[in-house]
DNA sequence: TTTAATGGTGTAATTTTCACACCTTATATT
DNA sequence: AATATAAGGTGTGAAAATTACACCATTAAA
């Protein structure tokens, strides 16, 4: 085996599943395509991978290209190969999500022409997608509900300042379930990794919540011997 | 993008962790290369997707092919895309794993010539191996590690009729602890999928124990609204 | 002042987890 | 036959975690 391996271009895509959490609802990054095949329609963001990129690289870099967001901190989940896939050759696609504050985000403008536009969708009634992509969000999301499980995933997705009910709002969007609001205190606050503040919630016209902050430093000490990635 | 896509061919890669159980310790399957680079190198058994089959399809192949053993389940469980992870280019490699009975297993003889042999190695003290598998090792057992603790992956390690005391050891083996005879079992058996059989354990010097089944059927009825994958 | 909306709190029952030790049974040995 | 060896098999009590459940407090707007 001294042969000079091939190019890996355009054999080999990334795409994305970008979570984020606005008005109550679980909403996901979608694109227009403005590309053949699929032209106009939606999909998730993603694209080929390069020669000299390492995956990881590949998809910090296509999500930019595509949406305008840098450096999110994207975890690869599941590699999809069937051969028919793509309508135009073999493409094997590696998966990734990342979870993300959406408040207050500014337009998602494209860099690249093959996107039209970027724009939040909620998880619910997903309209078809190109591709497999219907299949690969749903891989997706499955494991994030699970991870929810053990993993402090749920704070990415919220303002660094967020009340209980907002956490609580989020779990449920996430497990498509209602929780129990004494129950869901108690547990969360008992674990010890969230910050109250002294700060109030603002501009309701209801009694203000206390608000709270989610402390990394906590949870890494109180967590150091449990479940990795 | 109306262009013609690449092959695939020696761009992307399967390795393979096949882990088994035997005399108490927990082992898995590596191969001594038979080809540069690493000729003569242990490694996990590892070798080039086609064009024209899907991944699983080329995990069950390369595997027959190096080890001889067929049709495993096997599952994904990480894609390794360093750029420099393989010396003569680039490519990236998608990590399966699956867990089987090795008992009373004829000698393993590999098809391909890639491999001179298909050797049972114990975890522990593990060589150094060729390319990055001792990385993709270490991915994988702590995924499956973790996974022990909400699947019923033990029962595909042991003989289709067990003992308590080897399922118990094999826990250990695979979490690295020790755990508690009165509390296992009880626990194993408050799940109600260990069917009790009539039949004892032969052939020891010392009292024998009651054999168990893992009832597929039974844990499928119980767990049916909970986790996947 | 009243209304509307959400914030915030405690207890008791149940289930699960955990720590812990001794007698029983089967075979091999003398 | 007696004994030694090696593992099989069993229960209880304490502590922790989970679950179900309802009402008063606070704020701003009407």
């Amino acid at each position: 085996m001294e042969e000079k391996l091939p190019t890996i271009d355009s054999v080999f895509s990334i795409d994305c599943l970008i979570f984020g959490f606005d008005a109550g609802e679980l909403k996901i990054l979608l694109i227009e395509r403005n590309e053949e095949p699929f032209k106009d329609w939606l999909a998730l963001p993603g694209y080929f991978v390069k020669q000299e990129e390492s995956l990881d690289d590949a998809a910090d870099r296509i999500l930019y290209e595509l949406t305008g967001l840098r450096d999110l901190p994207m975890k690869q989940f599941h590699t999809f190969g069937e051969v028919n896939r793509h309508p135009q050759g073999r493409v094997i696609t590696v998966g990734y999500y990342a979870l993300i504050r959406i408040n207050g985000q500014k337009e998602l403008r494209p860099i690249s022409h093959y996107a039209k536009k970027a724009i939040w969708h909620s998880v619910n009634n997903l309209p078809r997608l190109a591709f497999d992509h219907t299949e690969i969000f749903n891989n997706g999301f499955g494991k994030i509900r699970r991870r929810l499980n053990y993993q402090p995933i749920a704070f990415d997705l919220l303002p660094e300042k967020f009340t209980l009910t907002q956490l609580q709002g989020l779990y449920e969007a996430i497990l498509n379930k209602k929780l129990d609001k004494r129950n869901f205190r108690k547990k969360m606050l008992s674990y010890g990794f969230l910050k109250e503040l002294v700060e109030k919630q603002k501009g309701v016209s209801y009694r203000a919540a206390k608000l709270y902050k989610f402390d990394r430093r906590k949870y890494s000490k109180i967590f150091q011997n449990e479940m990795g990635v």
